[in-house]
DNA sequence: TTTAAATCTTACTAAAATAGTAGGAATTAA
DNA sequence: TTAATTCCTACTATTTTAGTAAGATTTAAA
């Protein structure tokens, strides 16, 4: 499973602009400032974060980053999925000597990680970048 | 979120020590085997789980684990939280520099992974040892 | 009473993953 | 021209994971 700071931070950027989207484009240095990330960092994970166009960059200065879609249309699961490769607990991959190789008791709980996994996978499904930024409003108040 | 294969194996073993509970003491060189884990690594994951009343030990030759209830009553829950702790994605802790702190727009995801640990709590808490030796019977016809 | 099979205990360690740092190149508004 | 910014690549420190190792203790059975 990976569910990491990595994938954490990805939100909590995400989730900074789109609480900033009528700002024009943000920078990653005022992100780094207000989420308490390294610059070098969010770098990093925004090049991943365009890569599978969930922002657009805007070069040189009074540059920065803006979310591609409106906050409805992101869902969480683009989000970790971008940065952290897969939400999988388990390995089973044919031929290797570690794990089930889906025969006989091996792998007695097989279908219990998969079965997590898909849960894991439905709840980030289910929520919108919308529903954050709602919720933190609220919550400000 | 610690979901790794220390917990997996645990689950493993206790699904072992389910199949073949009518064969007294079950020795962890037999799971070892049927199972594929390091013998000197079981040993450590048993000690925590006898410590946490899953498991009964009897010492000397001969002897082994026995489950310390029946497996309808032995929920996954308790096996992951026996040897890794705990499910939880966040730390936010007070005082940390950290983390957010619970104040301000800093943790706006705050709320997501509470949610998302109680959602797989949740799912470990409705599984039970004896569904998956059901399972596994069932697919091994 | 001896032996072998087992659990128990503690300490160490290798490998992998995570979470960064560092240094600079490229781009562009002002 | 300059400063602000993204972009790119490589390196590295820290932590976690997944073990290994070595022996002490206990007990059934020969």
């Amino acid at each position: 499973m990976k569910l990491t700071t990595k994938g954490r931070y990805a939100v909590m950027a995400m989730a900074d602009l789109a609480l900033f989207k009528d700002n024009g484009p943000i920078n990653l240095t005022d992100i780094s400032l207000r989420q308490n990330i390294s610059l070098a960092y969010l770098e990093q994970i925004f090049i991943k974060l365009k890569k599978n166009n969930l922002v657009k960059s805007v070069r040189g200065a009074k540059g920065g980053y803006i979310l591609d879609l409106p906050p409805e249309e992101i869902k969480i699961s683009k989000i970790i999925a971008a940065v952290d490769e897969k939400v999988k607990t388990l390995n089973c991959k044919k031929d290797s000597k570690k794990g089930c190789n889906n025969k006989s008791t091996k792998c007695i709980t097989h279908n219990l990680w998969d079965q997590l996994d898909q849960h894991i996978n439905n709840f980030f499904e289910k929520v919108k970048l919308e529903d954050l930024v709602k919720k933190s409003q609220i919550l400000n108040k």
